[in-house]
DNA sequence: CTGGAAAGCGCC
DNA sequence: AAAGGGCGCTTTCCAG
């Protein structure tokens, strides 16, 4: 759309502030002042549509001059989402496109026009898919919130940052000087081609069976894994790999991304983004900040608090293997979680069949594989593989926890007899997920279908509960004038940057509305951690 | 020179 | 034959 070129006076005001919303990229070309008089002409105008979706970004700007989005009910692009959340894109022309079947041209008062319509159109499918509540309680109401969220951003240590990169700098050029030593030449380890053929045909290393002919040569971590056991280079890649990821994706990039106007980092949030509910997040992906080794949650202790103030990060403690629990009524998984047990441990206990104080960590390891593996559809081979154990055994285990988990078991069943029927499935509070692979005669894409079916509703189920949860706490931040702020969300877990003066009430606050969700069969349980940084939390 | 696909990998 | 659900970012590589 080239709304800087639209000669604004041709079109009525109303009907560009239309257009504005609808997802084009036009409010970059406007300035804010601008924009904020066009909006509150919208929303105080008599109309039959009006969008917010793309307008949260800058929501900060109109409750600064008093321009409350009250009022705002038509948002095509959640309509379109709730319709469908599989489709890469909900923009105006795409959607338009397919409601419609309709090309657009590019005109401002066309696209105007057609948001109005589509809001109308796609109004009556999302009432016709029973899809109201989830629209008008859950991502309506989340829009304001995600936009104070990104408004606030999030402080970094920009000077740690920089400490890391001079020295990863070091070590990622002494441990590519050690590759070329051992290999005997110098080549770009980026490059999977070039490394594939150093370590397979120069070093004459075995390529894993399933790679060697058909598909290409694969140096993915569990192929160089493998190898480490053969010959040092591969462990070395390993290490180099983890070092060079990490400093360009996060070391190096973040700091880029820090707004001059907050000296903060400020993510967008995608409400559209993803299939089964949950949010997305973009420029940055605060999503995926790195946790699981010592350097990146070296990483992690860079997102910090404003002095006087102190990190609170609230996470939900095995959210789907609850909602399992609730969708399920298995006996045995639902006791456990009301009686507060060691999910793992009571598997392992089941699945091995030994006492719960004879399990060994080891037991209790793999039988957390074996759990989350249910949840995503985990296949004996896949088992095995992840276990490093024969697939015949890995079936056995597997049998055993179905044996055991009875419930779970008549749970998937019924969900893809739901889905095999209807096409779609849906999460506790009506969000749908087409599944048009279900009853397909390829047996590979009907298998993907059944994992998507059965892990959906869990998934789902979890985003809808923490979306829920964040427009209550929200709420209450607001009404009760607190400071503190909500500024990231990562699928299970909230983060807010709080006053010291308000952490025991903001502790209580956020548990209490996190874990209020008295409609499940299971309690749903929140650990909270406080501190300095985002990594150094108790 | 740019756009996009593919590989790879960070998180839940 | 494939083999674990959901994402976004960086790099390489190649076509246009």
């Amino acid at each position: 759309m080239q709304a800087a070129d639209e000669p604004a006076a041709t079109a009525p005001l109303e009907r560009i502030a239309f257009s504005v919303a609808g997802g084009s990229g036009a409010i970059a070309t406007l300035s804010d002042k601008l924009l904020a008089a066009r909006v509150k002409n919208l929303l105080e105008g008599e109309t039959t549509a009006k969008t917010i979706h793309d307008l949260k970004s800058s929501l900060h700007h109109f409750s600064a001059q008093g321009i409350a989005l009250t009022g705002v009910r038509h948002d095509p692009m959640l309509y379109s989402y709730l319709l469908n959340p599989t489709y890469s894109s909900h923009a105006l022309p795409d959607a338009a496109l397919r409601r419609f079947n309709l090309k657009m041209s590019g005109n401002l008062a066309e696209a105007a026009d057609l948001t109005g319509r589509l809001a109308a159109a796609l109004r009556k499918d999302v009432e016709d898919e029973g899809l109201t509540s989830v629209y008008d309680e859950i991502d309506v109401p989340l829009v304001p919130v995600l936009a104070r969220m990104e408004g606030a951003g999030v402080k970094i240590d920009t000077a740690a940052l920089s400490r890391m990169s001079t020295k990863l700098e070091r070590e990622i050029e002494a441990k590519a000087q050690d590759i070329y030593q051992r290999c005997g030449l110098q080549f770009n380890i980026n490059s999977p081609k070039q490394l594939g053929d150093v370590l397979f045909n120069k070093l004459g290393l075995p390529m894993p069976v399933k790679y060697g002919k058909g598909k290409k040569i694969s140096t993915a971590v569990d192929v160089l894994e493998g190898l480490a056991e053969e010959h040092e280079v591969p462990r070395l890649v390993l290490d180099y790999r983890q070092l060079t990821k990490l400093k360009s994706t996060y070391v190096d990039a973040l700091p880029v991304l820090i707004r001059n106007s907050s000296g903060r980092l400020h993510t967008t949030f995608g409400q559209t983004g993803t299939a089964t509910g949950r949010l997305s997040s973009t420029n940055p992906n605060l999503q995926n900040i790195p946790i699981r080794t010592e350097l990146g949650r070296e990483i992690r202790a860079a997102f910090t608090a404003e002095p006087g103030h102190v990190l609170l990060a609230a996470d939900y403690s095995q959210i789907e293997l609850r909602l399992l629990a609730h969708f399920s009524k298995d006996k045995l998984l639902v006791e456990a979680f009301r009686r507060g047990d060691d999910i793992h441990t009571l598997t392992a206990s089941q699945v091995f069949g030994v006492p719960p104080l004879m399990v060994t960590p080891e037991h209790r390891r793999a039988a957390k594989v074996v759990n989350f593996g249910i949840v995503y559809g985990l296949s004996a081979f896949g088992l095995s593989q992840n276990l490093g154990i024969e697939p015949s055994e890995a079936r056995k285990f597997i049998d055993a926890y179905f044996e055991k988990y009875s419930g779970v078991r008549a749970f998937i069943d019924a969900t893809l007899e739901q889905a095999r029927r209807d096409g779609k499935v849906k999460t506790l509070f009506g969000r749908i997920r087409p599944i048009p692979d279900i009853n397909s005669k390829n047996a590979n894409q009907r298998g993907f279908a059944e994992r998507t079916a059965v892990n959906t509703p869990l998934q789902g189920t979890a985003a809808d509960l923490i979306k829920l949860a964040m427009i209550r706490i929200d709420e209450e931040i607001q009404k009760r004038r607190l400071k503190s702020r909500m500024t990231l969300q990562v699928h299970d877990e909230l983060v807010f940057e709080v006053p010291e003066c308000e952490v025991d009430g903001m502790r209580r606050l956020v548990r209490e509305q996190m874990e209020n969700a008295h409609v499940l069969e299971v309690p749903l349980v929140v650990e909270i951690g406080i501190g300095p940084n985002w990594r150094d939390l108790e």
